[in-house]
DNA sequence: GATTGAATAGACAGGTCTGTCTAGTACGGC
DNA sequence: GCCGTACTAGACAGACCTGTCTATTCAATC
């Protein structure tokens, strides 16, 4: 057998978890589909908690390469930035797509567990590398613009998972593409967020 | 006593379910808060996940009446579709906001729960009234105009939840700005969604 | 006053959950 | 050959869950 006890375990966690959630899906299913026992998950993570933990924290490393992936495959600033739609887009193409696993875990653990830290630092490395590419890109204000651009990726999981909407990703997509143009525009008729005009 | 038994089920619902999740909140803790029989709440929902549904159910009802009222208050179309983030940024205010209850309750659940239909329901109703406050205010294309607005509206309780950001409201607001004046500028020039211009 | 309906408290069944524990097995290094 | 390590199978404790059922109380109506 090739694989760890350890991997097959985060394998099994990861495809349980995310397609039927954390709660709802019960120690004794993650085993079997493991094909490992219950006292060598215990011995390898110590609880439950901390294989979600170790799940997400997985899931975390996965995204972060796919998502790296898609915008080194860019050289222009602009696709570039855009290539993290992409990288969206391919996720919820998959056909067991179900969201954003961080906010789905995050709505079924309680305020304060330790699973909000590990969603906490996901979503501080996409708004980071926003930030970073919204600069490169030659945006006004990078981190603000970064915040808006979460509010698009955020969205486009939710229409995703909720209206099962397949063009999610494009619509947060161009939507992003025209925040970056008003923010990159040289005149500074419509930069958008420093306009004050109107309300 | 004022106030019937299924309406304090349905106040007692709302409060734990609302706070705690659907799923860790227990028929008991239910009753317990209520002051009620058990009994009663079976002759009255007949199942918890009747329950529930009556929970989400009554939030859209509160959600759809304190979002019109909002947009009532305004009279200038573009102030009444931005009204719709003025109602969200109140419900984020709130010390305990914990999110869309109809995104966590559907995280909650499984994939073909009655639970979905009810969000359903909740979300055709805010898309058609983005949708209908577009047209008003005089947007090239209204349909579309709307899904981004979405997108907005779903990521700003995102942030609030996820990342505690208190002023996730504004930004989508802001943002919202930006997109309803470029899809009504009179110059075909930064139209946004219709220009395919570059990528 | 008797009857009826709706509520009450709470025991109970049958199931699931996490986590612990015992007992046994396979294997690599010495 | 022997020992330590890692694994397996599975029983078990203790808690919690939903939903049902019994037995009782209370108030309104006939």
């Amino acid at each position: 057998m090739a694989t760890s006890a350890r991997e097959r375990l985060l394998n099994a966690a990861t495809e349980l978890f995310y397609e039927e959630g954390v709660h709802t899906v019960g120690i004794d299913r993650v085993i079997e589909r493991a094909g490992v026992a219950k006292a060598t998950l215990y011995n390898t993570f110590g609880s439950k908690d901390a294989l979600i933990r170790a799940y997400l924290a997985d899931r975390h490393e996965s995204r972060r390469s796919r998502i790296t992936a898609k915008v080194e495959q860019q050289t222009d600033p602009r696709l570039r930035l855009l290539a993290v739609f992409d990288a969206l887009g391919d996720s919820i193409a998959a056909p067991n797509y179900r969201g954003c696993a961080f906010v789905n875990a995050s709505a079924e653990a309680s305020r304060d567990s330790s699973i909000q830290q590990v969603s906490t630092e996901y979503r501080g490395w996409v708004r980071g590398l926003f930030a970073d590419l919204a600069r490169a890109a030659g945006a006004a204000d990078a981190e603000l613009l970064a915040r808006r651009l979460m509010l698009l990726y955020d969205g486009a999981s939710i229409a995703a998972r909720m209206d099962g909407d397949p063009d999610a990703a494009g619509l947060a997509r161009s939507t992003a593409a025209d925040l970056l143009d008003a923010a990159t525009a040289p005149t500074g008729a419509a930069t958008g967020a420093a306009t004050a005009k109107r309300v």
